[in-house]
DNA sequence: GCAAAAGTGTTCTTCGTACACCCATGA
DNA sequence: TCATGGGTGTACGAAGAACACTTTTGC
């Protein structure tokens, strides 16, 4: 068993996955590293990922990779580029299929081939085994290609965000700023957000409790009034969700972007 | 040598390049085809492509397999995707880093691999070996999204082209009709065209010989007029050209695009 | 109560789009 | 001479960019 030998009449390269994970901690882009527990780079920084079997494609090797190695199950993983140079790792002829994930992030702890799994921020991300700052170079550049036509950003966000950090999250993908009121302005005009009533519950009992049984006057004589209030009570910081279903409608249109 | 046979402790797939080349015949897009002339789907249309050495990169191996087989040198491939669906190749595990180029239609021959080369406009293409009608439509939709950024639609024309051709490439790519009038405007801000003077040997003799020994009076008599005649000489299809200096140039300005 | 962050509208400029006529060429 | 295709300008509407003050919250 341990002899077995899969042999060729021509010589094939080895084929891995790699996938580049990144995260938003609220300020920054992050990405999960894994320190490698063998040779070689044994002690390097490396980006979860190995051998893809021989009876999976390289879709479903880079998430069983990632599985193992960070526990992480995500749902979507893009395929960025193959990085084929002939001498890329040292042990033999290696070319490596390449994903992106995106991820909230949570804890994430260190698996069977991984000594840990840490993150790190992009700009103090320490020098990597094999050819995998290059790879990450490619992988942020597709990132902030992609950002501006698909809503990725989401993926990276708790399913309840606020305006800003929205924005936060934009500005450090693509490395500028931007004005608030006109993100705000460009984000709500996109039609793909929806408002959430987080706070809610906090609004006065009488219009909560009674919401269907006002009876006209009383409408007429709190209108203003209630607006106003239920306003103040629900501004902590206004949540607001990402709308599939309207973001389904609204790509069709041959104008719609979420460029910046 | 016949019997050398080699080995690894893991079965390995074996790994192909196929590239997929665009052509432009001024009126429809094109894309290079060969007949395989071995199994497995022997007589069928694919694209040009075969196995990587195992001392080449894929875009080496690319390259090389191009050449081979269509006669075509061309400087640059778009990596677009790696396909490695588990049985889509029926004689063994076989994944496929797929390429596409664009090219000058020239006469290409058949070579060494192939029965026949030959193109086919993209609404006539037969169907293809393996999973090549699939890679197909990515290699489209990817070119796509490119086009909007890059300015590779001039790798599809002669160096010198007109305004009208370059729309035409366009409109074949995209599947939509533009307005000429706004076709022009556009192409012309970008400011990577360059206006050809071909025609200029046509003009009357006078004016080419004597250009730099007109006097004041002449220029002023003629004024209007050799304006006007210049024009109409040189207009039998106002001839272009991409300028790729100015192009690094505007491209840095965030502002920049080519997209329609 | 003070500092930091959230929320909101208007103006100006730029860009996209729609649209019609003249000229040149070649059948 | 007629039909086809190339070449050009303008006016309107939409979207992007610049810009300041008030309210809320948390220390």
């Amino acid at each position: 068993m341990d002899k077995q030998m899969y042999c060729y009449k021509y010589p094939h390269p080895a084929v891995t996955t790699d996938c580049v994970v990144f995260g938003f901690d609220g300020h920054s882009l992050n990405i999960l590293l894994i320190e490698r527990g063998g040779e070689p780079y044994k002690g390097c920084w490396a980006f979860p990922g190995g051998f893809m079997n021989i009876d999976e494609s390289a879709e479903q090797g880079a998430m069983r990779e990632l599985s193992e190695e960070t526990g992480l199950e995500l749902k979507y993983l893009k395929q960025f580029g193959t990085f084929t140079a002939v001498n890329r790792d040292p042990r033999e002829r290696v070319i490596t299929i390449a994903f992106y994930a995106l991820a909230r992030k949570s804890n994430v702890k260190g698996g069977d081939d991984a000594a840990k799994a840490q993150w790190f921020p992009l700009d103090e991300v320490p020098p990597l085994a094999f050819d995998h700052d290059y790879i990450l170079r490619k992988a942020t550049e597709q990132l902030k290609k992609d950002i501006h036509f698909e809503p990725i950003g989401f993926d990276l966000l708790d399913e309840h965000f606020t305006m800003p950090e929205l924005q936060r999250l934009y500005e450090s993908i693509l490395g500028v700023h931007f004005d608030r009121r006109n993100f705000y302005k460009k984000m709500l005009q996109t039609g793909i957000l929806e408002e959430v009533d987080d706070y809610v519950d906090d609004e006065p009992a009488f219009f909560g409790a009674h919401r269907e049984m006002r009876s006209m006057s009383i409408d007429a004589l709190f209108g203003g009034l209630q607006k106003e209030e239920a306003k103040q009570v629900r501004r902590k910081g206004t949540k607001f969700s990402f709308n599939k279903e309207r973001y389904n409608q609204f790509k069709e249109d041959k104008n719609f972007r979420l460029e910046f």
